[in-house]
DNA sequence: TATTTTTATCGTAAAATTACGATGATATGA
DNA sequence: TCATATCATCGTAATTTTACGATAAAAATA
């Protein structure tokens, strides 16, 4: 327990917690990057050029996205030869999976009574 | 942010859960939005006024985020006189709960064997 | 060595996001 | 009726996002 913080009953803004659960949130806000996961995790092999094959923008786009992902800590990306191999960072999905999961538990819990 | 894109047999882009998981992640992907969720999943009252005394933030940049997160369907806003009630709305916080959980999993399966 | 392949980065433009103050609308209270 | 309280919306500015083509860098290949 931290013994100078406010006492709330509310939310603490400074919460690690939140801070990483948006920046993971906000790395899934776009479609093209949650099919980018899906991909990743359904192949064995995972460059850059098989993704742009597979999703109608431009290479440099799909990199972007890829940059966007890697970031926020999703995935990872491995330099062999010329190419770039990419995979799903078990960490970061992970932490996807128990912060968002936290979250929606929180957030189901009152949502048996409605409030209005 | 073409809505038509090329078929494919691993993951189909025009699918709905996609753009729905999308949309709900982009609204988590704000700090504040998420901390408007807890606050109201916390308290019975939930108006505006509430939100804007414990978040640091204009009363109208609080809007915005209430916009947002309704938009998203993850909030509901009724009228009550000179007030507006906001609670989280059921429907979607399920939504947020079955596809994040879905897809959660589905990425977290081939995390076992790393692939690089 | 020269060329090709693969990917990241740069430069750019359009659109969206985020924040603020000001203003408008609407219901309540004096 | 008039004033107040509450909230949404408008207008605006700064920043970020998203997309593209062009180019640079580095390894593989001819």
């Amino acid at each position: 327990m931290k013994p100078d913080m406010k006492k709330s009953s509310t939310v603490d803004p400074s919460d690690k917690a939140i801070t990483r659960s948006a920046a993971i949130a906000k790395a899934l806000g776009h479609p093209v990057r949650i099919i980018i996961l899906k991909i990743l995790a359904e192949r064995d092999t995972c460059f850059c050029g098989d993704i742009t094959q597979v999703i109608p923008l431009a290479q440099s786009t799909v990199s972007q996205h890829l940059k966007a992902l890697k970031k926020a800590g999703l995935i990872t990306g491995e330099v062999e030869g010329v190419r770039t191999c990419y995979c799903l960072n078990p960490d970061g999905i992970q932490d996807l999976n128990r912060l968002l999961n936290d979250l929606a538990e929180e957030l189901l819990k009152p949502t048996i009574k409605n409030c209005c």
